[in-house]
DNA sequence: AGCACGATAGACT
DNA sequence: GTCTATCGTGCTT
């Protein structure tokens, strides 16, 4: 794993790019689903050419929202108890995304506290399927622009700098030893600390 | 069968 | 306090 690394600031997202470059665009980006969210923190890229994506083996039913417009939602239901949120990316009809699994709560703290049935703010989206659950993800937001409500995003400022690490990608078996999850470095919502090397 | 997960229980430092 | 193992849950292959 490659120690942190200092980010040019932006001031948009290009959702046409490859999918590690906007998970790590994506870091310290503002996300909003009715008001209520954070900070992103954590993210993991997934490419059609990679056998851990859902899109690896082409479209079905399921991933259908990855292969339309990028800068949309894919949202999927894990292990039957949680909806995770990605971001569609690279050319249209591609196949890519960015797996969002952490973000620092900012904005409707009691709300997600509601949904989460817990008060540490740590842990209300520290993890794509407490993130799902705090911002109350769920199918009917699949394939929705990203841009328009509920969704909000917010780039960081120009002038924000923003520190990130990469590291291998959580929970999966396959291509496993591919660095390809980002995180602001030393956040504590992060849903697991980078390994050190 | 196999999951892009998380809560919990139990072992250990 | 930390770490690890177990298992619920429903949908895809």
């Amino acid at each position: 794993m490659a120690p942190p690394t200092p980010v040019l600031p932006h001031l948009a997202i290009d959702f046409f790019a490859p999918a590690h470059e906007v998970a790590a665009a994506l870091i310290g980006v503002e996300l909003l689903v009715d008001g209520v969210g954070g900070r992103i923190v954590e993210t993991e890229a997934y490419d059609r050419d990679d056998p851990a994506s859902h899109s690896h083996r082409g479209p079905t039913l399921r991933n259908a929202a990855m292969f339309g417009p990028p800068g949309r939602a894919y949202v999927y239901r894990s292990y039957g108890i949680h909806w995770c949120l990605n971001v569609v990316c690279g050319p249209e009809g591609h196949g890519a995304g960015v797996l969002i699994r952490a973000l620092a709560p900012t904005h409707g703290l009691a709300r997600m506290r509601e949904r989460r049935g817990l008060q540490d703010v740590r842990l209300l989206a520290a993890g794509p399927g407490r993130l799902g659950q705090a911002l109350a993800i769920d199918p009917r937001l699949n394939g929705r622009p990203l841009d328009q409500p509920p969704f909000e995003l917010r780039p960081r400022a120009g002038t924000e700098q923003v520190q990130i690490q990469t590291g291998p990608r959580i929970g999966i078996t396959r291509a496993a030893d591919v660095p390809w999850r980002f995180g602001e470095a030393a956040s504590p919502f992060l849903s697991r600390p980078f390994p050190r090397r």
